[in-house]
DNA sequence: CCGGCCCACGACAACCGTGTAACTACGGTC
DNA sequence: GACCGTAGTTACACGGTTGTCGTGGGCCGG
């Protein structure tokens, strides 16, 4: 089942981040949990699935080089364009705007056309990668209390998240 | 002729940044002018061709949304690995290893088996865009004193430099 | 009700990269 | 030899990102 939720500690360990960053990022409005925004000192912050996935990609992309200025902005693109079946997809940066190819070969055209730096994400390698972790966080730590995502009020209608439609 | 020296301010506007960036990557290591160092204040840098060149690379990976961080492993990198033709070459970076790849192909296999971000730099439309802007340069304001490489001592071994080979 | 634990919060420090501006030294001219 | 423009030098400031640490509030077991 993916349609739980994640604590913020456990959130850190599975995309491999500090919990400053993740708490800095909630902030700083990068990417707050959907499931349970933090509310005081006290509170906890629910992540989705969707939420893990972009956190990875994030992740990625801070490891490939990028800066988290731009992966903000890619962040924000990858929210407004979810194709179906983003384990085949690639997401593709280049600087000014960003785009998801699907193909290889979309890919050589892009760099034969364009002028600028391509950064280039395999959303199926986040995805898997992701998936992995976590079923190795369930093997040392079988699901704990608070992690059913439905926190009283469940009918949400915020900005679109991204979901597994493999 | 591209065995000239180019000062300062006048790279600057060849390759689009402030004198503060130039000045702060020369003084941290990242491109030092390999025709003439600086030697106190009233004294002037100079800088060939080939540093014209990964200064331009460098812009392009700011522009690109890579951090300065990664973009000096970059030029670390392409500093050794001076293929003969750049302008056929991408530089390919994937955050940890970096890598010169010759065919569109090479990339896609590239994308295949790794799972990391891949940043992707077109030597080729450096080097056009460089010489553009050079020859709008000399238009403008044709070449002045001073500008010609040879700095009394003219038999450095330093460190290898890029250059044309088209 | 009480004691602990978990975790958000707040404040602070540090580093990096860049902008700004004043200062200074060199090279040329008159 | 004084003047002046060019350009490197120095100092300061600022925003963004992350680390560290202490605080305090909520939740749960006893």
């Amino acid at each position: 089942m993916r349609d739980r939720g994640f604590g913020g500690p456990n959130v850190c360990a599975l995309v491999g981040i500090s919990y400053r960053q993740l708490d800095y990022w909630a902030r700083t409005g990068l990417l707050e949990p959907s499931l349970a925004p933090a509310t005081g000192s006290g509170s906890r912050r629910l992540y989705s699935y969707g939420d893990l996935v972009e956190l990875k990609v994030i992740k990625r992309l801070l490891d490939g080089g990028v800066s988290l200025r731009a992966a903000r902005r890619a962040i924000d693109f990858l929210r407004q364009n979810l194709a179906g079946d983003l384990s085949s997809v690639n997401l593709v940066l280049d600087g000014k705007r960003s785009i998801l190819a699907r193909s290889g070969e979309e890919i050589v055209d892009l760099l034969a056309g364009g002028q600028g730096v391509l950064n280039i994400v395999p959303l199926g390698s986040v995805l898997r990668e992701l998936d992995a972790a976590i079923v190795e966080l369930d093997e040392r730590r079988p699901v704990q209390a608070g992690e059913t995502a439905d926190p009283a009020g469940s009918s949400e209608g915020g900005t679109p998240r991204l979901d597994r439609e493999a």
